[in-house]
DNA sequence: AACATTCCTGACCGATTGGTCAGGTAAATA
DNA sequence: TATTTACCTGACCAATCGGTCAGGAATGTT
């Protein structure tokens, strides 16, 4: 992988070209921001492809353009690492999730949620697929959060649907499993974007394309529960 | 893992242990039928759980209750397992496929196929993961499957849903992404299952919640193509 | 210029990986 | 009963795994 029995100060040479140009300002700071990014950014791509257990350290590496052992150096374990990834996610998946409020009608607040998570998926897909992992192989990693964050989320936001119910602004659906086709539909263009772009012959979608899926899928759902559009 | 340094013939005994009572008909064959389907079983549960890449066929062999150089007795190399569990899942999926035709109407297809979607989401939910696994590692092992006969499944029924639109019988929407809505949703129940009984009080779903869950995930499709309930 | 701190990495470690093989046992055939 | 065939598995292999470490290089501080 990398070349051995060279002279000592080769090095410099070597980390150069592992690392690129440098960005700028010349701290110690810097630095660690610039491969603590890179590596995080490698890890996302490798985890979210094959899960915790499936990925290596060293693939990580490779693909930050590091030796494994300053890898290890930024981050002593391999779970260390993953929790900053997840926790990254996680942090995103909140913003998004801030999008459903009550501030509007139903529409409004469903067509932004639904819209933001669309976004998400074709921005960060690399996330949703981490996730997506995470929660296949039983969410060795993340039980708290799901049992916390995620089940106080998704009690609120019940909560507010069954108020638009109880309004008549809706018609009465299980609230959970309005907010369970809403997951399943944006998140699968980010798990499943490999397939649709297979049968997309082979291309990711357009920019016209992805309009229109998100068209669609938001016209489905709020007609689907008696929103007129 | 296994005992070592034992007298010979111990062998006898621990093959009892190991494989548990024979199943009637002392046939080579059947023990051939019977030692497969086991080690099959194991496959895709640890397949489900880790993706290919994840998953070892030592922790393979110890679920199905065999040593692994037996494993490999039956199944030289991991991926020529992993093919066979790949084949058993697309030949179900194939199955339910085929309860979406053009033999009613609009509003009885797409329910009777919805419905087998959610069934086999909860009878078979490691399939759904192995396929999930591998959509989201890209393919690697199934990417003929993608490009012959799925994508001729859904050339065939997006046309037949665009008959539908055509005809008036249903609101015009871009079929893929109905289609896609399906899947994701439907799937969904299998994939994020962990996720779902989270925030079920840690309970799988009952089968009263099943039958809501289903019903729901009907209703709003349908209702949100534009077909009255 | 001297020193301290942080960054960096080749070489190495024990454990586990997918897979092999010699040599055994059990069943089918003759 | 003798022989062929299929089944079974402990022990082993090279490669890779996550992780360590000694020690050199680069930077910051005095």
């Amino acid at each position: 992988m990398h070349g051995f029995d060279q002279p000592v100060n080769v090095f410099w040479g070597k980390k150069m070209s592992a690392q690129g140009a440098s960005i700028g300002n010349g701290h110690k700071a810097a630095i660690r921001e610039e491969n603590e990014k890179a590596i995080l950014e490698a890890a996302e791509e490798v985890f979210a492809e094959y899960g915790f257990s499936g990925a290596s350290t060293s693939r990580i590496a490779e693909r930050a353009g590091i030796p494994k052992a300053n890898l290890h150096y930024y981050f002593p374990t391999k779970e260390e690492l993953y929790r900053r990834v997840i926790d990254n996610i996680f942090n995103i998946w909140l913003e998004a999730a801030n999008s459903l409020d009550d501030s509007d009608d139903p529409g409004q607040a469903l067509t932004r949620y639904i819209h933001t998570k669309m976004d998400l998926s074709r921005s960060r897909p690399l996330g949703s697929k981490v996730w997506a992992n995470e929660i296949i192989q039983r969410a060795p990693m993340i039980q708290d959060y799901l049992e916390v964050t995620l089940r106080e989320w998704t009690d609120s936001r019940t909560g507010m649907i069954q108020r638009w119910i109880d309004e008549g602004k809706i018609l009465p659906i299980e609230p959970r499993y309005l907010l369970y086709m809403i997951w399943a539909t944006t998140q699968h263009y980010a798990d499943f974007g490999h397939q649709i772009a297979t049968l997309n012959e082979g291309r990711e979608l357009s920019d016209a394309q992805w309009e229109e899926a998100k068209r669609t899928v938001t016209e489905i759902i709020l007609r689907g529960i008696g929103i007129a559009s």
